[in-house]
This record gives C-alpha cells, structure tokens and sequence, in this order.
DNA sequence: GTCTATAAATGGATAGAC
DNA sequence: GTCTATCCATTTATAGAC
C-alpha cells in the first residue's frame, strides 16, 4: 500500500488550518457570531457545502477554534521560564494580559460564555483544564491554595476584560498590571523582592 | 382638551415595559441574540410587527434595555448608605457582585461588548458614565485616583466574570469579595477596622 | 396601534450528481 | 471532496388595510 492515505491526511490537515485561519480573520472582523459558513466557504475559495466535509457543524467550527486557542494559550502561559514565584507570575500576568488584549475574539471565545448553544467538547476543554492544572499546581508547590489561585485568575481576567470593554486598543489598563501583581503578591506574603 | 394625551402614554409606556420584561425574560432563557422579535410579540400577545411602534428596531431595543439594566445597577449602588470608605466600598463590591452573578445576561449587556453591531447609545451610556462619575468623586474624595479606581473596578468585575464562565449559579466566587476587598484596602493603604 | 401579507435577505444544513 | 440545487427555517423590516 502506497502512502497516500498519509498525503491525503496531510492535505486533509492543511485545509482544515487554511478554514481555521480564515474563521479567525473573519470572526475577528464580523464578530464571533457575526460571519456566516457561505462567508467563511468564500474567503477559502469554496462554496458553503464543501466545509461539511471537514466540520460537522458551525458549533463543530467553533469547537475547533476553541481548542486552538487553548493551545496558543498553552504556549503563551508554558513559555514563561521557571524561576521563582513572584517573578514567573508577573511575567504571566503581563503575557496573559497581552494574550487576551491583542485579540478580543479569542479572549470572548475561550473565557466568556457568550455564543448561545456552543458549549466545548470534552476534549477541547481538556486542554483548557491541562494549562489550568499546570498553574494550579504552581500555586500548592508555593504554599498557596485553590481560593488564592481564583483570586489570581480574577485579577487577571479582570484586568483584561476591563481593558477590552472600556479601552479596546488602547493602553489604559494594561499600565495597572505590575501595579495589581504587587498587590496580590503583597496580599498572598511576599514582599518585593523577598519571601 | 382632555387628559386623552396623558392616558394614552401611560398605556404606550406600560406596553413598552411590558415588552421591555418579556424580552428580559427571552433573553436569558435563549441568550441575548438567542430570541427574535417574532418570540418576543408571542409572548406579549402581538405580532412582530406590531413591536415597532415602541421600538424602532432590534438595536433600540437593546438600548432600551442597556438603559434599564444601568438604571438597576445605579440603584444597586446608590442604595448603599454613606459610611466610612472600606465599609461602603466592601458594601459595594458584595452588591456588584451580587447584582453581575444573579443575572448573567444583564451583565453581558451592561459590562462585555458581545453584541455584534450593539453600541449603546449616548443618552443610555450617559446613565453608566453617571454611575461611575459618583463612585469615583468618593474615590477622589478619599484621596484615591483614577488608577485605583481602575484597580478597583478590575477586581470587582473580575470576581463576577469568572463566577459567570466558571460556576455558574455556584458560589465559588463569591466567597473571596471579602478576601478581595481586604486585599485592595490593604493595597491602598487600610488596615482592617482603621486608617 | 394592530393586523395580514410579504418583502428581501440570510441562515445552517442536506441530497445527489460528478 | 466538491459541486449545484435546494430545502426549510428564520430573520428584520415594510406596505397598506382596517
């Protein structure tokens, strides 16, 4: 057997990423719910139909953006070096703000519950709780717990969401960042500089 | 001339609101653009048509509800009696909280641009803009500025919008406004009980 | 102010030929 | 896998009778 089911996957694959890639540009400038699967079939040079062959439905569509941007969060929040604690997360505060502000579409589709009827797949959402559980972890291995942790998360989603509905584009709160890390260091035990 | 005039514009404003609780209540058994206005007549025993002669359209509906739920939440603030700073202000955050978390789909409208193509308009804005401008005369009467108020804001919003995405109807979040509220006075500069 | 009728468009999704 | 054709539902909104 020749190996063109492994070509054909690839192929697969790679058309698969091209309607990815242009789900994203058209949902970042139509709105998440604002473009339609005839738009979308357009842009990647087919018609609507032919997208069945490689999502199920548009909630399938969605599903798939999800788990992507997991994924690019994943990186975002596993490329931080190791070190030690008030210096790792203050870095993650700023690229975790950086994620979410440089992209609202993608902050409203992994962290708000907006688009009515989608819901993540298990699996999707297993890449969610991974990166989750990797932070958590981080936190117990410092002596803090789950209640600090949530804390944490909405300091930080706070800090974007407030940034995305009142500043879109702009710099207002992103300048509060360093400001609001010391605070909750300060709040958790740390002082600036020393356990 | 008799009171015709008056008598017919109060029953135009009680069909207005009568329309105004309907779509409150499609909103957020379907989501904010989940029903449509054929749902919505139904409900209140009209065809759709019939709707605009009290709205214009879909979008001044929204708008007639962005201004209704920022009237509530003007209420919400307005109704905590003047005291001390960390006490009125723990006060608040307990009721924002309260306020966000009781009704998700006010607060994606009031605090989250998710709407495509919604932009409240000016006179339903200036009803928000007044809220803030009153907490934030007490914050500069406390010799607080602008970037703690933003702070301050982040934090509270931050603590509703994870309750919505994460536990939805739970209490998981809800139980950390004191921990949070401690925080942000110790922060700038309170210590529980005194200056 | 409410209705019927209908516009005019758009949506997601399917059938079946190729 | 991609197409044409089409279904079928739905949308917001308008025209015009009553």
């Amino acid at each position: 057997m020749l190996d063109t089911t492994d070509t054909r996957a690839l192929r697969r694959d790679a058309m698969r990423d091209k309607i990815l890639k242009a789900a994203w540009r058209l949902a970042r400038r139509e709105g998440l719910t604002g473009f339609s699967l005839r738009d979308l079939a357009k842009v990647v040079g087919m018609r609507a139909p032919s997208l069945y062959s490689y999502f199920d439905s548009k909630i399938a569509l969605y599903d798939a953006m999800f788990a992507q941007g997991n994924e690019e969060f994943a990186e975002t929040a596993g490329a931080v070096p190791d070190g030690d604690f008030p210096e790792v997360f203050r870095e993650r505060a700023h690229r975790m703000f950086e994620f979410g502000a440089s992209d609202p579409v993608r902050y409203q589709l992994l962290f708000q519950r907006t688009i009515p009827g989608f819901e993540p797949s298990p699996e999707s959402y297993a890449i969610a709780v991974r990166t989750f559980e990797g932070v958590r972890a981080r936190f117990h291995t410092e002596g803090l717990d789950d209640a600090d942790l949530d804390l944490w998360t909405c300091i930080t989603t706070g800090l974007v969401s407030q940034q995305l509905s009142n500043d879109p584009g702009g710099a207002r709160y992103g300048r509060l960042v360093d400001d609001a890390v010391d605070m909750f260091l300060e709040h958790v035990g740390y002082r600036k500089g020393k356990r």
